[in-house]
Formats: structure tokens, sequence, C-alpha cells
DNA sequence: CATGTCAACGAGACAG
DNA sequence: CTGTCTCGTTGACATG
């Protein structure tokens, strides 16, 4: 599971230098990438109340988003703390903020997207499950039709008594049955269904 | 270059 | 109203 490579002494960033582009910015909506400037350096803010600095470049054009990339070390304490609760309480997602040097806006992204990537393995893991039981169920019921069939052939043709000698018929629910399992073990769940018919008198 | 991954966002729902 | 959630999406990177 390990979605990071393996050079663990290496714990450098991906930071991307403020300023330069390859691609311009398309604006989405009114929000989109107000924040970037300040999270792509994966560090807090000097001040906490100092949030809403001034975000223009030196040229006043708009801030490219770029992409934080957890370090090894952030990536394992947040899965820690997700191993113990998949929410945070808004006390925790500080404390782990500051113990990560993220700002808690990041933790709380963080185990939103945590929280969804959970819910897809999960829903995956769903679906690979009911397909085998369906195949499972596919091959049951070709067995049970099998089974029709050849019943059916033994009830159509003339009573002989070879084969079908092992087989007797319940009268009450008209359903055959191996001699090993008596009837009566058949019909115990029709009467189940069926209740209100107690006194047969 | 197509595709996958993941941080980050906005919208809408909901609880307190 | 505020805070947080889910959901769907965007955009920057990584990779084959």
């Amino acid at each position: 599971m390990a979605i990071l490579p393996e050079n663990s002494s290496n714990l450098d960033l991906t930071i991307s230098v403020p300023g330069f582009s390859s691609s311009p910015p398309s604006d989405e909506g009114s929000g989109g990438g107000r924040e970037q400037l300040k999270l792509d350096m994966n560090r807090l803010p000097s001040s906490e109340d100092g949030e809403d600095e001034e975000l223009s470049h030196d040229d006043g054009s708009a801030p490219p988003r770029k992409k934080l990339r957890l370090t090894r070390e952030q990536s394992r304490l947040l899965e820690d703390s997700f191993r113990q609760n998949h929410t945070l309480n808004p006390k925790q997602k500080e404390a782990l903020a500051q113990h990560l040097m993220l700002r808690p806006r990041q933790i709380e992204v963080w185990f939103q997207n945590r929280r969804a990537r959970s819910k897809l393995k999960q829903t995956e893991m769903e679906c690979e499950y009911l397909k085998r039981w369906f195949g499972s169920l596919t091959e049951q019921n070709h067995r049970l039709h099998r089974e029709v069939e050849e019943l059916r052939a033994m009830k159509v043709g003339p009573p002989t008594v070879n084969s079908a000698s092992s087989l007797t018929m319940c009268p009450r629910c008209e359903r055959v049955t191996t001699a090993a399992t008596p009837p009566n073990s058949m019909a115990v769940p029709a009467r189940k269904t069926f209740p209100p018919q107690e006194r047969e008198d």
C-alpha cells in the first residue's frame, strides 16, 4: 500500500517555484486556487491570524495552482491518525496540523480524501464479493435446473422402478426427495411459510 | 501523450 | 449561522 517511493532517507518535497508556471491558470469559478500560494511551501503561515495575506505576485498575475506532496513522515503520521479515528475534532485537527507543520485545512482535506479512498476501496471489495456470489448462485441455478429436467424426465416416462426407486413424493408439498431425507423435513418450511392453517379437522 | 494519483476546491446537505 | 460532511470535479505531477 506504499504510495510513496521506498527511499526513506530522502524526505524532500515536490516544491514548486513560486511564480513559475508552465501553463496559464484557468480560473475555475471564484475560489479555485485561492490559497495555493501559501500551501505549496508545505508549511504553516508565519502567523496564524495572518491568513489572508496578499496573494498577488510581483506582476499581479493570478497564482498558479501547485501540487503539494506530503512527505513520507507526514503521510505516515496521517495514516496512523486515520487508523485511530476516521474523523477529527477541531482540537485534534489543530494539534495534528501543528505537529505536521501543515494548516488545519490541509489536515481536514486529507481526511476527507482519505475517507473517500477508503469508501472506494470498500465498494470495490463489495463489488468483488457480489460478483463471486452471483457466480456461485448462477452455478447453483444451473445445477437445480438440470435436476428439474431429470425429474421431469422421470415423471413423463413410464413408472419404472429403476433409479427413481430411491425417490419418494411428498404428498403435502408435492416435492420429490430422496429416501435419505424424509419428506417431513421438507414439509416443515412450507408449514412455516403458511402458519394460519393449524386445525384441519 | 494518455492515464492514474492525489491535494484542493465548490456546492449542497445536515447537525447543533 | 457555523462547522463539517459527502460528492463531484479540477489541476498539478508522475509514470508507462
